[in-house]
DNA sequence: TAGCCTCGAGTTCA
DNA sequence: CTCGAGGCTA
């Protein structure tokens, strides 16, 4: 960035900053999270420190905690209310902890490590034990008179246990339940509990505070004891309540693992955290360290890897899927999100460019939906410069050069070419993915080889490699190799719904392939036997020049062939197709439509030739009445089964297993930390289930 | 035909 | 996980 850039830059960021503290702290909103805030201002004290003379007196940075809404009363705090310096990993720790003893060397530092609970800073006034006022932290040397609405909060004691005379602060918050249950309700819309509960503190009429369930934790007392343990012990003494996940530390070690610990397991609290606290824990030595124009340098908040922060458009790409639908995907300057390093995030289609009105060069949020999969939240208009492009959505395929249809009243465009690279590829990847064929040790590295090298051009010429092609590609020994012939040879044998998946049939997904495979495999013969022990004998011998051949047993399977079960299918008009569970016009015109192609018919009869052999399916094989006829839904992490896994046995006993919670579903079955399903199951009144209770349904 | 419910398809990173 | 669209039902 030249000179200009950077002044620009400044100014647009402390724009955005001055935006952002109006509509957090007057107006209880915010649009963009507090840590992508946090994030801009960085870069802004950042550039400040390189050109000082960029420095204003207005600057955000320049000035402690927040403004005052002028709804309620100023008081004057009794002593001066401090922020904590944020820091965002452990380096910056152990920075800390080397400051603390370049300042006191001979001292041997002891820490106390608290959660930092998201809610809202307050400071109550006691005197000989009696509440006396409540106030917001404000800018810090004035806060707001709240008294009305805290003296609501139940767990906040209106007289102490014992006549203590002095300051107790601590954080308001609202737990999880009495948000969902806020929402629930209905009536104004929260962002999140941390403004509820600024809402809530911040009515005029405390009947409504009251109403919100609100909590509190308290960790501050002036006067103080000896150690922040015993301020602690000496608050939870005089009946304020007090966090119990608070621990003493000796070291960075311990405090780095305190701090993993809880960002791993933060959700399973009813509250929400947004870091850890760590402080000094003598309060003699709190003194002696002191404070700087900023912050007290005895202190500092930890605040967990963001899981919304602000990126920027580098460009607009665009790809190509199976089906020919073309999707827009931002690429995006790499950031750390929620604990690994995103730089892509896909933008869906057209419609919703246009909504989001994302352009290249654009700053924009980015968060984790679903804890796993980047998305653009929202562009931030008052950071443009002027610059940014416009993106336009194709009119041709980006592989192929083909026109590309977008039908009325439909979204996606696409590209109508049956031979276009793109979808070829992306067809023979399906092919050979775990649902498919399922060839191992096959992914998209070496299928982009074996095209490159015209070994293959279609999924039945997997069936005709030899060992001389496979061994001629880069990075294949002896070995791996072997590996590879093995595993296409074994995916040869494959049971009829996962062959009519892969087949990437239009409509025809994993559910829908196994409705219609019930069906037609009644219509078919299965009148061909193969030995499988034999076939695998074969299959080592081929493939290993040494392996030791087990005794033979002989293992005999019925199969038939993609050919005949063609036949059967050809066999049936549109009307019949249509007339299966599942199977409406659409998805009975798409198998029609493949199954009267000539080309396909010629794929088929090669899977044919290259000893392609399809088998009959026993959809229910361990019939248990707790399944039976019962749709259920997975979400979270569960210790003893895959999700893959926990569906194979529900479905093998009679039952049905969806990707979505309704009214109509059964039970949930909930593992660790489980997505929005176990809300919405809550909500909608579903029956949840815990992994041991799911184990017990199988007796 | 409307309104649910369910399914398919596309997407990212370690 | 999300979105959109296909299938089913009232």
């Amino acid at each position: 960035m030249n000179k200009k850039e950077v002044k620009e830059r400044t100014s647009k960021l402390k724009e955005f900053l001055k935006d952002w503290n109006y509509k957090y702290f007057v107006l209880d909103k915010t649009e963009v999270s507090e840590a992508a805030r946090d994030k801009m201002k960085r870069e802004l004290e950042d550039l400040e420190q390189e050109f000082p003379e960029l420095v204003t007196p207005d600057s955000p940075t320049q000035r402690v905690g927040s403004v005052l809404s002028g709804k309620f009363a100023r008081v004057k705090h009794i002593t001066r209310k401090e922020s904590l310096q944020d820091i965002f990993d452990v380096q910056e720790l152990i920075e800390w902890e080397e400051r603390n003893q370049r300042i006191l060397p001979k001292v041997k530092f002891k820490y106390l490590c608290e959660l930092k609970i998201d809610g809202l800073n307050i400071t109550l006034h006691y005197k000989d034990g009696v509440l006396q006022r409540a106030l917001t932290r404000g800018n810090g040397v004035f806060g707001e008179n709240i008294t009305h609405t805290i003296r609501t909060v139940k767990s906040i004691p209106l007289s102490l246990r014992e006549p203590f005379t002095g300051e107790i602060s601590g954080e308001v918050f609202m737990s999880k339940k009495s948000f969902e249950k806020l929402q629930k309700s209905g009536g104004q819309d929260f962002a999140n509990p941390r403004n509820a509960a600024a809402g809530a503190v911040r009515q005029l009429d405390p009947k409504v505070a009251a109403s919100r369930g609100l909590d509190a934790f308290f960790y501050t007392i002036r006067p103080a004891v000896e150690t922040q343990e015993e301020n602690l012990k000496k608050m939870k003494g005089l009946g304020m309540k007090v966090n119990p996940e608070y621990l003493v530390m000796n070291n960075v070690t311990e405090i780095s693992k305190f701090l993993k610990k809880w960002e791993k397991n933060k959700n399973s609290l009813p509250y929400l955290i947004d870091g850890v606290v760590i402080k000094v824990l003598e309060v003699e030595l709190q003194e002696r360290l002191g404070s700087t124009a900023k912050a007290p340098r005895w202190a500092i908040a930890y605040k967990f890897a963001a899981e919304q922060t602000v990126s920027k458009v580098l460009d607009i790409i665009f790809q190509v899927g199976r089906t020919g639908a073309v999707t827009p995907v931002a690429i995006l300057e790499p950031v750390l999100l929620d604990g690994s390093t995103v730089a892509r995030a896909t933008l869906h289609n057209e419609d919703e460019i246009a909504r989001k009105d994302v352009r290249i060069g654009d700053s924009v949020v980015v968060q984790k939906a679903g804890d796993i999969i980047p998305e653009v939240v929202q562009i931030i208009e008052k950071l443009r410069t002027g610059k940014e492009k416009k993106f336009q959505m194709p009119t041709h395929c980006p592989s192929c050069s083909e026109k590309l249809v977008r039908p009325e009243g439909e979204v996606v465009s696409r590209c109508p070419n049956k031979n276009c690279q793109a979808r070829r590829k992306e067809r023979l990847q399906h092919f050979v993915s775990r649902k498919g064929f399922d060839i191992d040790t096959l992914g998209e590295k070496i299928l982009d080889q074996l095209i490159e090298q015209d070994f293959i051009s279609d999924a039945a010429d997997i069936f005709f490699l030899d060992y001389g092609q496979i061994k001629s590609l880069d990075l294949f020994e002896e070995k791996r190799t072997n590996n590879l012939l093995g595993a296409i040879a074994k995916s040869r044998i494959i049971p009829i719904s996962r062959f009519l998946f892969a087949l990437g049939i239009r409509h025809l997904g994993e559910q829908t392939a196994r409705d219609f495979s019930k069906e037609i495999q009644e219509k078919i013969d299965d009148k061909h036997t193969v030995d499988i022990a034999k076939e695998e004998k074969k299959i080592v011998e081929q493939v290993s020049l040494f392996g030791d051949i087990e005794e033979e047993v002989s293992n005999l399977i019925q199969y038939f062939t993609p050919d005949e079960l063609s036949k059967a299918i050809s066999k049936l008009s549109k009307e019949d197709l249509s007339h299966t569970e599942g199977i409406g016009n659409k998805v009975g015109e798409s198998l029609y439509d493949w199954f009267s192609d000539p080309d396909t018919l010629d794929l088929i009869h090669k899977l044919t030739e290259g000893g392609v052999k399809i088998t009959k399916e026993k959809f229910i094989t361990h019939e248990n009445p707790n399944f039976k006829e019962k749709t259920f839904v997975i979400t979270g992490t569960m210790e003893n089964y895959s999700r893959e896994e926990a569906k194979r046995y529900i479905l093998q006993g009679g039952g049905k297993v969806s990707g979505s919670v309704s009214a109509k579903t059964d039970a949930v079955i909930c593992g660790s930390e489980p997505g929005s399903k176990k809300s919405k199951a809550e909500k909608l009144g579903v029956k949840i289930l815990s992994e041991g209770e799911f184990k017990k349904m199988f007796g």
